[in-house]
DNA sequence: TATGAATGAGGGTTCATTCAT
DNA sequence: TATGAATGAACCCTCATTCAT
C-alpha cells in the first residue's frame, strides 16, 4: 500500500502523469544539451527550457545523474528496437553492413537532438575522478557488434580475410558517430545520401574486388 | 614600458624566459586536460599539475580562454609541419592518402596528451551563448583538406569517381579522430598497425577494383 | 464539520485511528531522530521509516515542529508517571534520591530510543531566530525537582547544609542525562550498575559522615 | 619554491596575514555557533558575523568541515596547555580532583563561546550516515583521563576502593559538561562558586568519610 | 484521509577572474 | 613577474511546506 517511497524510488511502477513529466523534462534536457552542449547544460537551464524549476527535476529523477542515465538508456533501448529487426532481415554479409549502417543513420535522422545529447554525454559526461562515465562501456560494446558482424563473414568469405575486423569496425562506428556532429551543425544534412555513400565505402573496402560493383544501383 | 604591453599583447615578442613559462604551463595544461577532461581541467587544477598557482596562468595568458587557443593552435601547426612534408613526398593518390593517414595517426601517437586534449578541447569548449569554439572551423578546415586530395585524383582518374568525395572525406577525418580516443584509453595501442590497416581500407574504398591490391605489401 | 476542524485541531478529541496513526508516525521520528540524530531526521527520512510520505506527517501534525513537540510532552509525561510514585514511595532524603536517580534511569533504559531522541530535540531544536526551544523550561524544571527535594532534606538535617543544592542538583541531572549519550553508543550498557553507583554516590556527597556507609548493600 | 598549493594545502607553514584571518574567521564560526546552534551556523550566517562572503571561509579552509575540525582541535589544545600544569601541580587525589574540575570551569568561564561552540559541535556535527563526527573519540578520552585519575588514588588507598571510577567519572565529566550549558544560558553564571561546589561535592564522594570535612575552608 | 506534485529558500562547493602588493 | 586574497555567480542538492485532487 504505501510500498512508494517517491518518484525517485524503483519499487513501484510510474503512474501516468509521472510518465509524461518525466518525459517532458527529459526532452526538455535533450534539447538543452544538444543546442548548448553538456558542459553548458545546468539543471538551471533544462528547467528553464522545460518551463519549471530546478527542484522538479530533482523530485522527478533524485538528480541530475538519474536524469542523464535515463536519457542515455532511453536512446540506446530505442535504437536497438530500431536497428535490430532491419539488420536481421538481410542474409548478406554486405546486405547486414549495408542495413547497418543505414538504419543507424534514419535513426539519427529521426531522432536528431537526442542523438546529438547523448553523443555530448558520452564524451564528456565524467565521474568525480575525471573517469569517463558512458563512453568506454557503450563505445566497446558497439564497435564488439560491427566485429563480430565483419568477422563473421571473413569467416564465410564473403568478406576479404586481409582486413583487421576490429580496425574496420573502429572506421564504421567512427563514421556513423561522426555523423552526429553532422546533423548538430546542418540542419539540412541529407541523411540519406549519406547513409548510402558510407555503405558503399565500407562494402567495397570489405568485399574483394570481383564481388562487389564500383557504385550500387538504387 | 616602450612598446611592450605585457606578456599577453602581440605588440613585443616574447622573451626568452617568457615563452619557457608558457611552454611549462601549456605542458601542465595538456597533462590535466588529457587525463581528466576538459570539463574538470579548472585553472585551479592545472596550476596545480604546474606547481604553481592561478594567478600565473592568468598573467601569462590573459585567461583561460587564451591558454586553450594556444594550445590548439600549437597543436595544428605543429601537426601541419610534421605531415604536409610525407604527403607532399608522394605523386600518387593512394600514396598521398596512404601518407595522410599514417604521417597522421604517427604524430598522433607521439602527441598522445596533446591530441587527446586537444580532442576533448574541440569536442567541449563553448563560449558564453553555448556554441562551438573550435569544433567547426577546425574540424571543416581538416575534412576540406583530404576533400580535395580525392577529388583531385577522382580527376586524374586514379580514384573511382563514383563516390561523394565529401562524405569519404568525412569517414577518413572520423576514423581518424576516433583514434584519439582509442590512445586515450589504451595505453598499448599500436598506431602503426591501426594506421596500415585503416589506409589499405579508404584506399581499397577509392580505388578501382584492377588498380588495387587486396592487401598491401609491407 | 460540526466541532472538529481538523487532526491537527484540539476542539475535539481524536479518533482510535487518529491516535494509531500518531503514535505509528512518532514512533517512526523517534527511531530516525535516535538514530540519524535530530539535524539528519528530516520529513523525508521520518517518512520513509514510517513507510508513508511527508504529506501524511504535515497532516496529522500540522508540521514538523508540532511532531517534535509532541514526542518530547509524551515523553516527559511518560517519565512522570514512571518515577513519581516510585519516588513518593520513599520517606528518607537518601532513599527519595536513590529512587529518583534509579527510577529515572530505568526508565531511560527501557526507552533508549525515545530518550535518545528527545536528548537530541532538546540539545538542538531551535526557532527560527536561533533561540533553544526546549532545553531551558524543560531543563530547569526537572533540576528544579532534585534541588528541591535536596533542599528539603538539608532543611530536616538528614542532608548536609553546607552544599549548594543548586549545584548538587545540576550535576545529578547532567549524570543523569549524560546516561542518555552512553545509551546511545553503547547498546550494552548496564543500567542497573551504573544506577546504583550513581545513586550512591550522590547521597555520599549529600549525607553527613556518620550517617552513610562508603557503600551500599545490594 | 612553489610548495604551496593554497592556503589549505597542509605543504607550508601560513603567513602571517593568513593565520590572522582564520583566527578571526573561526572567532566568527565559533561566535555564530555559540548564539545559534550548530544546526543554524551555515556558512552564510558565518560570512556575515566576519563581514565577509563565503567563498573567503572556503578559501581560507578549504571546507565548512575543516573549518570546524580546526575549532574543535584549538579548543582541546588550549585546554590540555590550561589545565595541564594546574593538576600537575598537585600531589593528592583530592588536590587534583579538585584542580581538575576547577580549571577546567575556570577555563570554560575564560573561553565562554568557544566551549559552548565546541559542545554544540560535538554534540550535533554528524558525517554523511549519520554517525557522530567528534562526540566518541573527544569523550571517551576526557572520561578516561578522569577514570585514571581517580582509580590512581583508589589504588593508593586515599580515596574509597568501594565505587566504580568509571562511573563516577562519566559524572565528573557530565557535570563539567553540563556548565557549558549554564554558561551558555546565564551571562552572569558565577564559574568560582560552581567550581568549588562541584570540587567539593566530588571529593567528599571519593573520600572515605575519616578523611574528609563536610566543607572546604577557602 | 491521504497522495503526488510542485515550490522556493537555503545548504556547501567550484570556478574564472580581479586586484593590491 | 608573480602571489595570495577576495569576489560573486553558478552549480547540484535538501528541505519544510503548500496545494489540488
Amino acid at each position: 500500500m504505501w510500498s512508494r517511497i517517491g518518484p525517485t524510488g524503483q519499487s513501484a511502477s510510474l503512474t501516468f502523469t509521472e510518465t509524461a513529466r518525466r518525459a517532458q523534462l527529459m526532452a526538455a534536457a535533450i534539447d538543452t544539451i544538444a543546442e548548448l552542449g553538456y558542459g553548458q547544460a545546468s539543471l538551471a537551464r533544462i528547467a528553464e527550457a522545460a518551463d519549471t524549476s530546478k527542484g522538479v527535476i530533482i523530485y522527478h529523477f533524485g538528480g541530475k545523474d538519474e536524469l542523464i542515465k535515463e536519457l542515455v538508456a532511453d536512446l540506446v533501448a530505442r535504437a536497438g528496437t530500431y536497428m535490430r529487426p532491419r539488420i536481421e532481415a538481410e542474409q548478406t554479409g554486405a546486405g547486414m553492413l549495408r542495413a547497418l549502417i543505414e538504419s543507424n543513420l534514419a535513426f539519427m535522422a529521426e531522432n536528431r537532438n537526442h542523438v546529438v545529447a547523448t553523443v555530448e554525454i558520452a564524451l564528456n559526461a565524467r565521474a568525480a575522478d575525471g573517469s569517463r562515465l558512458y563512453d568506454s562501456a557503450y563505445h566497446e560494446m558497439s564497435v564488439a557488434a560491427v566485429r563480430e558482424l565483419l568477422a563473421h563473414f571473413q569467416g564465410t568469405g564473403e568478406f576479404l580475410d586481409t582486413f583487421d575486423p576490429l580496425v574496420m569496425a573502429g572506421a564504421v562506428r567512427a563514421a556513423i558517430d561522426g555523423v552526429a556532429s553532422l546533423l548538430a551543425r546542418d540542419p539540412g544534412f541529407d541523411a540519406g545520401h549519406h547513409a548510402r555513400e558510407l555503405a558503399n565505402l565500407f562494402v567495397r573496402a570489405a568485399s574483394p574486388p570481383a564481388a562487389r560493383p564500383q557504385s550500387l544501383e538504387e
